[in-house]
DNA sequence: TTTAGTAAATGACTATAAGTCATAAAAAGA
DNA sequence: TCTTTTTATGACTTATAGTCATTTACTAAA
């Protein structure tokens, strides 16, 4: 019967919404400050309600990561499907993550929830597991591109495709990080245009994993 | 007169007295779930007169962080003082960054703090400054020692030593956030052994950044 | 249409913890 | 010894995550 899919399907639309209402709280005051309270003023709900579909105030931060987690694998997807040889789409997916970076900061910025376990509190089992998983499609797909250019013969063969992916993803991550937080105290202060330091790490680390072969392949990735 | 010299050293003793004890609960604990209370009783002194010393506990936990600043800035310093070559002391430097990771791992924890403003609702202005200031002293040594190697003509002059700076920073800083939170992670289930990945990162860096001719005179720094 | 049963929603409540403040204790000075 | 200043504190206020008994809305059978 139609009713319970009917309900099933309510149900997860307002699991949507209370999403979308968080997302605005949360990328406005972020996670200390935010409040249940505003969440479910925002969602139209009661508390009590919120606590009927997210277990805590954790749980729902990371179904809004989730969401954002989504975006950027379909950002990423869609970069790895132009057709270019496999150095460029590496080159690319570099200039993909920055444009998420970009265009979605409030999302970028959720993320550095992950990478402090202090703050994880109250985290259900379950939420963990879906972050887990939506984190490890992402990695799959870097991993899998840098294996395609060591099988190619692009990238060299003793490398670890997992320890490129780490290391390019590190460095862009990092220096993100740096931009995010502190772009115009390098540029006025410093004189330091971060974006160009972004891109000229990357380069250099591409640069220093290529094969001979792939360098004169293709002179232009060489810095 | 000496009494109020004697009252002003007994205070500043005060004041060491409770960032031993707050630390204790922060390494534990972290920020977040570490209360006011607790670090009260291991101070023996009652929660309001830690108010009289930090104006907030985010003050306090930056207190904390500023010890661990300093202990970084003389390790710094005593990995520069060796005497060696411009470009080994970059690598010292490295290593002596991963040291301090491994020796005081519970300070490096801390520094998450400092990368999420968002955590950032109770600090003070002048806690803030002090902050600022201990950081610039690191920076300054870093940038000193590239800018060093740039007059020595080892590393590219076309480079800013700023720059250079940060592309090292980044790259080792977000390596050792891997290995403080996943190392078993990447080394059990993706057999990455991450403090490799650490080493051939920088070095890949480095590299990319040397001249010709000091290729040519420490060959041992190219990889 | 009524009624019984189920699912969804909520307001009132509890517990915890940061931060305040009036007051007390201790120290210094007269 | 008495007064003033400095240091310390316990009781209080406020804010907010999370709970729970109760209500409301919906579904299905009589």
């Amino acid at each position: 019967m139609g009713i319970n899919e009917r309900k099933e399907r309510e149900k997860e639309q307002r699991r949507e919404e209370i999403i979308s209402a968080a997302e605005k709280i949360f990328f406005d005051k972020g996670l200390q400050a935010a409040t249940m309270d505003e969440i479910a003023e925002a969602a139209e709900l009661g508390k009590s309600t919120l606590y009927l579909y997210y277990r805590s105030k954790e749980d729902l931060y990371l179904a809004v990561l989730i969401r954002g987690s989504q975006i950027m694998y379909k950002m990423f997807s869609k970069a790895l499907s132009t057709g270019e040889p496999t150095l460029k789409l590496i080159a690319n997916l570099g200039e993909a993550y920055y444009d998420y970076f970009k265009e979605y900061r409030n999302y970028f910025r959720m993320f550095y929830f992950f990478e402090n376990p202090q703050l994880h509190t109250q985290v259900s089992e379950e939420m963990q597991a879906n972050c887990a998983e939506q984190n490890g499609r992402i990695w799959q797909l870097i991993i899998n591109l840098i294996q395609r250019g060591i099988d190619e013969g692009v990238i060299q063969k003793n490398l670890n495709p997992k320890q490129v992916a780490i290391m390019l993803w590190s460095n862009s991550n990092g220096l993100m990080r740096q931009i995010d937080r502190k772009d115009d105290y390098w540029k006025e202060r410093m004189g330091v245009d971060l974006e160009a330091v972004l891109r000229q790490s990357n380069a250099l680390l591409v640069e220093g994993m290529m094969t001979e072969k792939a360098k004169e392949e293709y002179p232009s990735m060489v810095v």
